[in-house]
DNA sequence: ATATAATGCAATCATTTGGTTTCGCAAAAT
DNA sequence: ATTTTGCGAAACCAAATGATTGCATTATAT
């Protein structure tokens, strides 16, 4: 071991992922449809798409790496299943949102309600 | 039977931006979050985060092209303000999913209803 | 035992991203 | 009329990303 040896060449930090910079790719997106109700293996998963099954190992390890897909290994094959619990995460992010369009449409209701109370 | 629902319906063609590449960093997510409830000037929003107008200018750019927020001009400011029917387009997208862990949710239910009906 | 299949990992490369700095342009204030 | 303010656009740069290629490793088949 060199004790000076700082950093490795190809030092990627590649710690700060997190589901929505996972859900960015487009085909990820596509591998987590493509599992969501059957666990696939890789080679499985890269004959769904055009590029080349290490591609698609890297996609894997990024959506293992930030939970929203797990493994299970069976001889040599390994299936990778869609964590719906980590899915729901994103539910949970948008759950502020969506408080706020459900009131905006009640708002309207009010409006409509209103405006029929009026024509009376 | 559920459908896979891969894209959303609204494609961008001048940029591969769209919805999920924009809510794919950290700066933009909390900048939808800060404007959700109030429309606000650039100048306002960069205030709240360490990076300098220009920076989040951009960022607003980005949203802007995926229509996740729309402007409007009063005099020299400009008011940004969240489109919330955009931001239904990822609740749209995560719907399918919804769909499977709710199943799994009855599937669970039924499995407990069982052992309960055992037990008399 | 040896070959093959299923998979992950490392090195490398072009492209994209997110940031800064500098600049230009209107609208408002002086 | 001149300065200040609010803003976007362009040029530039380091870091991250996604893809490819070439391995290494382990389980299965022959």
């Amino acid at each position: 071991m060199i004790a000076l040896y700082l950093q490795p060449n190809s030092f990627k930090l590649e710690s700060r992922r997190d589901i929505f910079q996972a859900i960015a790719d487009p085909t990820r997106r596509a591998i987590i449809t493509l599992i969501a109700l059957q666990a696939m293996t890789p080679n499985a998963i890269a004959e769904h798409f055009d590029t080349s099954r290490q591609a698609v190992s890297k996609h894997l390890r990024i959506l293992s790496e930030c939970e929203l897909i797990s493994q299970k290994q069976k001889g040599r094959e390994i299936y990778y299943q869609l964590e719906l619990n980590k899915m729901k995460e994103i539910d949970k992010w948008l759950n502020q949102f969506r408080k706020i369009w459900e009131t905006k449409f009640n708002q309207l209701d009010t409006v409509l309600a209103n405006l029929k109370n009026k024509k009376k």
